[in-house]
DNA sequence: CTATACTTTCAGTAATTACTGAAAGTATAG
DNA sequence: CTATACTTTCAGTAATTACTGAAAGTATAG
């Protein structure tokens, strides 16, 4: 494959990917900017990350910060050179773990806390409302407990001792 | 528990459950209506949620047919009513088995798609570029086709036999 | 110290998404 | 058929979120 062919493909493969972010929940231009460098065997700089998506200079460092801040990318540095240059995680397994880590404690966690207080009330035994209302509570708090500790425990052991286990579990 | 310190309660709940809908690419009024009719015991009709949401009937209308859409609650009519009514599925686990499936079409399988795609190019061997993004984008997809198995294997299981075995295998 | 080469911030604006409310549509009773 | 009781649609607007670009900040070389 040509050069320039090639250049397309992975154009499309990046601007797809960003607008598959969005429906997760993930700014578009985050999603492609990890794209990118996930992509590329070198890190990358601002400036080539400005001119290969034509984004600002704001928005980049914005959304580089917010990725090293999700843990997905981190900085680089070349003794002599001034620049920053940014790369991605590459294996597919630590980015999960991070992904995984990092929806826990951003999203899973409060959503927990807001279910187990609304189970805890001192619901009225006369109120078959406010019984419902403790009861589904406090099955959606152990679900999502549950789901949260295998996803914990999945992000923490090794990808050989997980995958082929499960696989061979549900296949 | 007074059923008015009750009411404050659940509109806590309500809106901080939106809140948290947002987070993962759930619009507000969906959640919240999601969770106003999970958490009561009785259908409710469009103008009982417009009156507790203080929203407006256009948005009242078009977030219950999303929600219809996604499989999580269903229409209900009473002979000799005309009005039409709407329950939530209250069961847990059918509710992830939902989520899960549609999660499934509308997004894992879209992004399964291109990363196949972009594996699947015929890659210049002299370009180490073009052999790593066919390469990156081959483990990426094998990766998203392993946990989208597990998820629908899961979600096609019962609930006793997947959550204990699980919770088995992780604790 | 100053000059240079960068990075970060943030007020203002653009783009997107969510919402309103009135008008149009539909179904049933009689 | 008409009257009534609803539901749906959608143009216009509000609210939110993303982005720009210039100004301020920081670090290093010399």
């Amino acid at each position: 494959m040509k050069q320039e062919e090639f250049d397309k493909v992975r154009g499309d493969f990046i601007a797809q990917w960003g607008t598959l972010g969005s429906s997760w929940g993930i700014n578009r231009t985050m999603a492609q900017i990890h794209a990118l460098l996930m992509m590329a065997i070198e890190p990358k700089d601002t400036n080539a990350l400005m001119e290969e998506l034509k984004i600002s200079r704001g928005n980049a460092n914005t959304n580089l910060r917010d990725l090293i801040g999700w843990g997905l990318i981190r900085r680089v540095t070349y003794p002599g050179d001034r620049k920053e240059y940014f790369e991605a995680e590459k294996d597919v397994w630590s980015m999960f773990c991070t992904i995984a880590r990092e929806r826990k404690r951003r999203e899973i966690e409060p959503a927990l806390n807001l279910l187990k207080q609304s189970s805890g009330i001192a619901y009225d035994k006369k109120s078959s409302e406010q019984q419902h209302f403790a009861e589904q509570s406090a099955a959606l708090a152990e679900f999502v407990q549950t789901a949260d500790l295998i996803l914990d425990k999945a992000a923490r052991s090794e990808k050989s001792k997980v995958l082929p286990f499960m696989i061979k579990r549900f296949s």
